[in-house]
Parts: structure tokens; C-alpha cells; sequence
DNA sequence: TTCTTTCATCGTTAATTTGCGATAAGCAAT
DNA sequence: ATTGCTTATCGCAAATTAACGATGAAAGAA
């Protein structure tokens, strides 16, 4: 398409849309699952627990770290993981926002 | 990359996965949205909305389709579209599981 | 200092996504 | 039958994503 036209559309939808597309992906649903489950996590470990090389779980971090759902915090050699209490905070406004919007209609589609 | 490893996760994360990358673009949390303010939609009347072609838009609505979040039923020569109950069932379903499973660590990230 | 560990980034390859125009397919008229 | 409208699909170009190995950079241990 040679240019995307995100910017074309309000500020929220773009807003929601990157907030999905940080968790479009199997291997960030894993990881935010993973940090729900222990609250801290080494990115080692993290590595050693999904079927990704080293790498790509880095990149992966990079993406939710961008979206603001995760946080990093460099401990000596290592890095701490966990998830940003105010990113998810904003998610959930975001997300249960949509789903208060279609309540009212998606019980009686009848076309 | 070659090949993508979305095989190797869980069937829950893949189906979430599945779900958010339909909601990752802005055209197509568009889409949704407007069918949940105006039940229904004939497919023409979508592109007027939108600053994409109509072949663009077609296409958006093939991935929600696929996703099971909207539903399409041929009226004559035009197509009118829905949002699928059952589809944001299960979508307020594993959202919500997800949101819930966050509750409980989101707010006492101490890394 | 030198080595080791840990993680991020770079560069590359392959696949997928986005977007459009053009074409096909279906239906309702004329 | 032919025409006109509406939508889906095809084919293409450009951009982005997924994945990995290899290379850096930073910190601690030897």
C-alpha cells in the first residue's frame, strides 16, 4: 500500500490499535501471562520459559515496553521485568471502554 | 524469520493473539465502532465513512469476519454488516480472564 | 586487566500486512 | 439480454513484522 493511513482515523482508535497489536502476537500474550503469574521476572528466565531464542523474546520485550504495558529495570547484568501498573490501568480503561459501547447492540444484531 | 512459531504456544494465547491482531489497525476499531453506535450497516455506507477505499475496506471486514467478531448477510446486491454477539462473547470472556489474571500484581510491581 | 555473563541492537531473510486499482460475480432492474 | 449497482477477489507494490545469529555494551568476577 506504500503508506499506512493510521493517522487518518481519531487519536482513540489509534490508541486501541496499538495497544491490540502489542498483544497481537502469542508470545506477548505468554509473557504478560508470565509476569501476571510471578511479578518479577529476569529476562533470562523469560527466555528459558518460552520456545524463542534470546533475541527475539528481546524484541518482543522492546514492543510491550513501547506499548507501555511492561517495564524494565536494569539490576547489575540483568534485567527485571515486570508489567506497568499505569500502562494496564489505561488498557483496561481502553478496552472496557469498547466493550461498554457494544453491550447496548451486540445482543441484537438483526440483520 | 521464516518461519513463525505461533504453534508452540498455548490454545488460549493464540486465540487472544488472534483476537487483538484484529483489533490492531485503526480502521478496523473504526469499523467496530461504528457498528455498535448503528446496529447495522450495508458495506457502502462503511466505506463513505471511511477515508479507505472500498476495496480496503473489504478487506478489513474479511479479517473481522474471520475473526468472529462481524457478521455479514447478503441483502439483495449489498451486503449488510454486524457485530457477532458470540464473537464479542468470547472476546469479553478472554479479555476479561486476561484483565482479571493482571489484578492481582499489577498494582505491586516492585522490580 | 581480562574473562564471563547478561542483555540490547544490527543485519538479514522470509512472511505477512496494508492499500489500491482492476477485474469478476451477483442481483435487480430495464 | 443488457445495463447498472454493489461487493468480493486478484494481483501488485511498499511497508512492516517475526525470527535468528552475530556482534556490541555494561557490569561483575577472577
Amino acid at each position: 500500500m506504500a503508506i499506512h493511513k493510521h493517522q487518518e482515523f481519531d487519536a482513540e482508535a489509534q490508541e486501541l490499535a496499538a495497544l491490540a497489536k502489542a498483544l497481537a502476537h502469542p508470545a506477548r500474550v505468554a509473557i504478560v501471562r508470565l509476569l501476571a503469574r510471578r511479578q518479577a521476572w529476569v529476562c533470562g528466565d523469560l527466555v528459558l520459559a518460552l520456545p524463542l531464542s534470546q533475541s527475539t523474546v528481546s524484541q518482543h520485550l522492546k514492543e510491550l515496553k513501547a506499548a507501555g504495558l511492561v517495564q524494565g529495570e536494569v539490576d547489575g547484568p540483568r534485567v527485571c521485568y515486570c508489567l506497568s501498573p499505569t500502562g494496564w490501568a489505561r488498557a483496561r480503561q481502553l478496552l472496557g471502554g469498547l466493550l461498554a459501547e457494544l453491550l447496548a447492540t451486540a445482543a441484537s444484531c438483526g440483520c
